[in-house]
DNA sequence: TACAGTTTCCTAGGAGTATTAGGCAAAGGG
DNA sequence: CCCTTTGCCTAATACTCCTAGGAAACTGTA
């Protein structure tokens, strides 16, 4: 009987790997051990359960994403930060769809503190948004706003919630515009409707 | 054998209300049936499948959604009418997390066109960024980015994905006013970056 | 190299869910 | 009151998650 040869992360990136082509919410364990020709018993010698299967794929996730984001920023300040950070978050939405699913589950706090591949890309948006002069707690206001808009893009845009024919590329690169112009124009305190 | 009294509408109503409850993605066939105290195979007598019972929930949750922000923008304008879609919008994902996570999968198109509700929703969305003096194509443009900002915010609010200890909702009245300045001071033609 | 311990994968089986097919009995119209 | 329609049932299949316990393949060591 010749071994498989599973690990821990072997398993976890198949899974992942699995999400992107076929949908997160459809890998499943029995997929997983169907595509490594094994029992699907055998992956709980490797993995707890499915939701813990779930989590290490949301890591690897929040792995790659850091990793293509982290770079693509790297040496650039003002707009022209926010335009590479806004395309590789889309792109890599785009290119990985079960990663970026895997990213929308609920994971415990702590995890998410204690992962260096979250902090790192909070701590890069942190980053660019002092580039537009911004500080507490406007900064953590507008890194909210801006993670939302961009989740919120991509997200629409992945269930199909963009019906209007007009080209969402286009639209993602007005909305980049229209973002930027929202952080230069930040309204730092309560705005008090003339009077 | 008394009868449950069961119809298409009111299995669908109470899996929109089981959705609010424990989560739409824990709606499941026999847990609906449960809760009527009949048989699993009785609901296919009104559902086809759990798809389609999915999809009558989102539509549920459409007309429910609809009939919230309709009446609050109401003969309103500017950011007036911008803060009460806001407001209306959040309230409705707080109060039915069910009913709107339902409004995150993916429907067929023609179901989406043919949808009264969804129409009304972004016809207000149409009017109201109409009063900023938006016209095609900057009109698409800016309901996706606002779609996208409004939609982002409440689904991060509700996988908690915002970490920081600031007050959720003040960083929503914040992110209001940051829209709206972005609404205001919209740039219509490509940005050309100096030069 | 032989042996002991660990790891990897297996068989077997229970429980929950989705779904179909076919049947009986209750509701309601003529 | 019969007869059609309809609502709910039983029965059965398939797929999934998951546990328990066993055997075969690796590992290191004497």
């Amino acid at each position: 009987m010749a071994r498989a040869g599973l690990t821990t992360d072997r398993v976890a990136l198949a899974a992942a790997d699995l999400a992107d082509e076929i949908g997160f919410d459809k890998v499943t364990i029995s997929a997983l051990a169907r595509g490594f020709g094994v029992k699907d018993a055998s992956l709980y010698s490797h993995v707890r359960n499915l939701q813990d299967l779930r989590t290490k794929v949301a890591m690897i996730a929040a792995q790659d994403m850091a990793d293509r984001i982290g770079p693509s920023v790297a040496g650039r300040a003002g707009k022209d930060a926010l335009v590479a950070f806004a395309h590789a978050y889309r792109d890599f939405a785009l290119a990985h769809p079960g990663r970026y699913a895997a990213g929308q589950i609920q994971l415990e706090p702590e995890l998410v503190a204690q992962s260096q591949a979250h902090q790192r890309v909070l701590a890069t948006c942190d980053a660019l948004l002092r580039g537009y002069g911004l500080a507490e707690p406007d900064l953590t206001d507008a890194v909210r706003v801006l993670r939302s808009a961009f989740h919120g893009f991509v997200s629409l845009e992945a269930i199909g919630g963009f019906g209007h024919p007009r080209d969402v590329g286009t639209s993602w690169e007005r909305a980049i515009d229209a973002l930027h112009v929202m952080l230069e124009h930040w309204p730092s305190a309560p705005s008090t409707p003339s009077m």
